[in-house]
DNA sequence: GCTGCCGCCTAAAACGATTTAGGTCTGATG
DNA sequence: CATCAGACCTAAATCGTTTTAGGCGGCAGC
């Protein structure tokens, strides 16, 4: 028995083997050209029998495909990046690295520096890029590089660029969230604030126009509180919460260190959640120790991530560019009316 | 100006360039054999004048290393794995890909086979094993192949194999943690309870017999409340809790999801905590959500991911394979003194 | 019988690097 | 001058695959 081979079988061992060429031994194995049924069936046998596994650096050399995509967050250096995005980006990178496998890609989760060329190893078939801002350098360098790009967020490529978007509909999901919000609210009208970061990404920015517009519809004051490069959350929390206490009753947070923030800064102040002030959030409603008072506009990052690889390796598989609406549901805060509730976070649901 | 490049420029491209043959601009930039000076500056000048990257996939043929690492979760079937073991695989996948890419490395975050063939289209140079039973097939497939191992957790391995573990010493601090709720503890003696999940990996089996040793020592009985496979967490914790709540003051929970199955059944049952049960778990202290009330052996999977990474690059580049003890820190409840503590989720610590 | 076609197969050229074995100088040494 | 060593460089093989261009029979149609 030769169960340790001394050496990885390759094509020319099973042409040699089967008294045959390897041109017809690959045509075999790819369903390409014209091979009669007795020799196609005579070479799979003695491949399978070698234990043949095509050799996927010698096909990726010949195809000058790498089947490895490359993951970059647009903006590593910000302030808040180990806060806030870093969680993000581990997620995101999860769900693409296990996505990416069941397609036979691999991934990398690249760094790049700031003219926008990213540096790996591996030439990277495809690129998905966390939260670019307009006009990208990581992106714009990517596309003029040939490569495929998948955005998580908005982004305006020009036309005909290979380059896919995936983003939540934030126009649609915040006057939703503020609307149920309102209807919950103890005292009317709903004054909301929103807690934001200092990125100026597209995910951001539609949220404030979308909130502003809101405010504007209802008449009602709009109030941003945009976290300062440096600062930390807490700080800006207890800020927007001492100087508008009496004119806020909600708060609308861009993730879930923010929205920490403000549930803390409010326990500070002696304020409950969901009666004196009620919290909202764009985030992982499902994540181990989610808050139950607060509501949330559920998007898991794990799945933002598979979305992205599947929608990436669509196109590098000759599937023409198709942006993706990521679902954003509403997940209320659990129900205010039962005091007996833990205050403590309670274990994830079940199905998701 | 040529700012499109029609072709990624090779090799040949710069040895034409500088009049030169391949085999002299490979050593160039391999830093090997003879070359004059002035030749190698030569080079390097034309080759950085065209652009040039020596292309990965090539060499990777040549050598026969793809820089490719897998990361596989010893079993995935299991029942518990959406709700336990997959947001720690993720963490270590996220881990495990940023280092890796700054050694040059990607990763495929690999699925395997019951017989312990793992499937990925790039060949591995080295695979990460999370959980490993004993005599695992996947870590046994992977020596027998000729790839390097490290295991997350620990692993006995025939002398001289090209395996390294990564594992947290429970034997120290499952002690450790006992005497520090001991000493908290508002009633003597303390009688902790210890849940566990159904598998069997070294993790598990070394915290049970740690926890049943510190348990003789001290004249205690020893209640490990194993979940069933199937089971819902939080039916386990209520059985645990409801079957003895006059004999147990204290349980210690091997993750998260079971900790937090703990707390909630505690919650029904108005035990308070730590007051009524003190509660501990390994974990990460510093996940957004961590409960204050609780004691955390504290274990960032990500740096899990990040040091078996590490250590398995190490081995690749050639060093000698040399098992990791990863920290584990005891991180106390919040001072149960202050009784004015929000009992929701705080903030995660600014610094780790 | 010649031509053309079709079905099946193969030789050889890529792809982009590294490495081995050896070639060609130059200058020193006998 | 012949020889040798050493410095520098190169031709060609190699890694494992895919693809192109074409070869070789046999068969049908004229």
């Amino acid at each position: 028995m030769n169960t340790v081979s001394n050496k990885q079988v390759g094509i020319q061992d099973v042409a040699k083997a089967a008294g045959i060429s390897t041109a017809t031994v690959s045509q075999v194995y790819n369903n390409k050209g014209e091979v009669a049924a007795a020799t196609r069936e005579r070479v799979l046998e003695v491949g399978s029998k070698l234990g043949y596994r095509p050799n996927a650096i010698g096909q990726a050399l010949r195809s000058g495909k790498s089947r490895v995509i490359g993951i970059v967050v647009s903006y590593r250096d910000s302030a808040v990046w180990e806060q806030t995005y870093m969680p993000y980006y581990r997620n995101i990178i999860a769900g693409a690295a296990i996505e990416a496998v069941e397609h036979g890609y691999s991934i990398s989760a690249a760094a790049s520096s700031a003219d926008g060329r990213i540096e790996t190893y591996l030439p990277l078939d495809g690129v998905i890029v966390v939260d670019p801002v307009p006009g990208d350098p990581i992106v714009e360098q990517s596309l003029k590089n040939g490569r495929a790009v998948v955005t998580d967020g908005g982004y305006q490529a020009k036309p005909g660029a290979q380059l896919a978007t995936v983003h939540a509909d934030m126009a649609q999901a915040i006057p939703d969230m503020l609307n149920h919000l309102a209807r919950r609210s103890r005292e009317a009208p709903l004054r909301p604030a929103l807690f934001v970061g200092p990125r100026l990404d597209d995910y951001t920015v539609s949220t404030i126009e979308s909130y502003r517009h809101w405010c504007t519809t209802h008449g009602v004051a709009s109030r941003v509180a945009s976290l300062a490069p440096g600062q930390a959350p807490t700080d800006a929390a207890r800020e927007l919460l001492a100087a508008s206490t009496d004119e806020v009753n909600a708060v609308h947070c861009l993730n879930e260190t923010y929205c920490n923030a403000i549930t803390t800064a409010a326990a500070e102040l002696g304020l409950s959640i969901p009666g004196d002030l009620q919290v909202s959030v764009t985030g992982n409603s499902k994540a181990i120790g989610a808050d139950p008072r607060v509501a949330y506009l559920n998007i898991d990052p794990v799945e933002t991530g598979a979305i992205c690889a599947r929608t990436l390796i669509a196109m590098l598989e000759g599937d023409p560019a198709q942006s993706v609406a990521q679902e954003v549901t509403l997940v209320p805060a659990a129900d205010a009316t039962d005091p007996a509730a833990p205050a403590a976070p309670t274990a994830a649901p079940a199905t998701g």
